[in-house]
DNA sequence: AAATCTGTTACGGATTACGTAACGACTTTC
DNA sequence: GAAAGTCGTTACGTAATCCGTAACAGATTT
């Protein structure tokens, strides 16, 4: 009525018709999953913008739908067993590989570079996902592919994070070889090894250059889950001097960046891994 | 208009003033919770008992507080991002959670077996958390698997432990098929089912052996919170013939000192719990 | 090419939600 | 100890919303 309609077209989006209790309601939701824990009625409605007894009426029908739970009758709301039961049936649904694609993709096409994507399997850091460039001289990185622990950006990045148990026997087999690739790069004890991985996690990001695979360069970082697991790495290939592996170097920092947003739709939170 | 009021606040209860659309628009979740994927509009219209249109708008509103997303445009509908933060979000609030992972790897380590952790959910103990071995033959424990209240290590520690009210009409259901699991495991009457639980509760401990899963075998063991009250089960996992059952074996006698910790931590009186 | 699916949108009438303000219950203040 | 300030919750009338029916475009099938 206080508008003309056609100004609305032109500024806000259509926007296909819906219910807009459901939006409105949302902001709700929102407050409370951004709280670390339970909120007043007041504290909701400021956070919303509502005036309370609006926030009250919206917080009446989640109770009842299962999202919001309120201690005893009177006291502070919070998510509900709903809440948790969607959360659960969404992070069953969601596939590393499958949403990875596309960074994976934006990621080439922002630095020019191989992007490849690895997960844990039984034998160690298994290539699953490639986006190549166009360059001519196109890197062999093969899906399928296992790649060593200690001597591959992917192995690095995958010994930092997994727990020593999963790796130990594997690091002890490649340092067992005097004259393996693992020696070749400096990497003889147990220490050793401890000392390096100690500096990826810091930085949260793997190095390997000319090591399993002759004159190649990459920097490899890792993706959690929401339990905060390492559940896979994503690395930038290039040939060596091709690459800048600083971590100040655009590609580190882009590479990061994918890391953790992929890390973040995966629901963990980033602020409590060391 | 159709009917008198005075007829409504005898028959329905008055509820407190809400937002209706809230309400009327949470089975739309529910019905993509139930569902292992995605559904068409049609499904969701048929599995909530709206006619398309109406669902339609629904959807629509729902994908723009993200917490469904849609294939492409005009392709299925599954659950969104926001889906999973709130999920996220729900499970940081549970205590357990965040004080069982590190007791959990703790106790996979000692013992060389799987550990998980589940949590009552609406629909029966969910699994939450897992601690898995480097073990080839990985055991199949998948995150948020739903397992049965008779038949499982994890759905007996809870029927041992819940009130009834709350496990009654999941013990029926199960009862009900004399060719289901329950039947096979030899529970055909609610006195049988009383006293497996009765023997669970002396030894604060359950047993499951080759029912739910073939040829797995499995122990769980309850934690209680302040209110001495079941919030979550700890198990240990294996393949049947290779995981000792007896209460005086070592995995037995690790798995309940975990939990006697945890709860400990939680505010439990151990001394008064039945 | 007609027919049946799909997902999506339009329209009028009945229902619903919003804003304001009041209500008890409790705590703080003077 | 009374008054004034919280808090969460509820009532009421009007304006805006949602529901049901039905049509629309597109894709696939018959």
């Amino acid at each position: 009525m206080a508008v003309d309609v056609n100004e609305l077209d032109i500024f806000e989006r259509p926007a296909s018709t819906g219910i807009q209790s459901i939006e409105n309601g949302t902001p709700v939701l929102r407050a409370l999953v951004q709280a670390k824990g339970p909120l007043s009625l007041t504290a909701i409605a400021t956070a919303t913008g509502m005036a309370p007894g609006k926030a009250h009426k919206y917080l009446a029908s989640y109770i009842r739908a299962g999202l919001v739970t309120q201690n005893e009758s009177g006291g502070r709301y919070d998510l509900g067993p709903f809440a948790l039961e969607l959360g659960v049936a969404a992070m069953r649904r969601i596939d590393v590989m499958e949403i990875a694609q596309a960074a994976m993709d934006e990621l080439r096409n922002l630095l020019g570079y191989t992007v490849s994507l690895a997960l844990w399997a039984n034998h160690g850091p298994t290539i699953m996902r490639i986006a190549e460039t166009p360059d001519i001289m196109s890197l062999t990185v093969r899906f399928g592919t296992v790649m060593p622990l200690l001597t591959s950006s992917f192995g690095r990045i995958f010994a930092a994070y997994l727990d020593r148990r999963i790796t130990q026997n594997m690091i002890q087999a490649e340092l067992a070889d005097p004259k393996g690739l693992a020696a070749q790069a400096g990497l003889k004890t147990f220490a050793d090894v401890e000392k390096m991985l100690a500096q990826f996690r810091a930085r949260r990001m793997s190095v390997a250059e000319n090591l399993s695979t002759p004159g190649r360069a990459a920097l490899a970082a890792p993706i959690f889950d929401h339990n905060n697991r390492i559940v896979a790495a994503i690395a930038v290939v290039s040939m060596q001097g091709r690459l800048d592996l600083d971590a100040d170097s655009r590609p580190a920092r882009e590479l990061a960046n994918t890391a953790r947003k992929l890390s973040q739709r995966l629901g963990a939170a980033l602020d409590q891994i060391p």
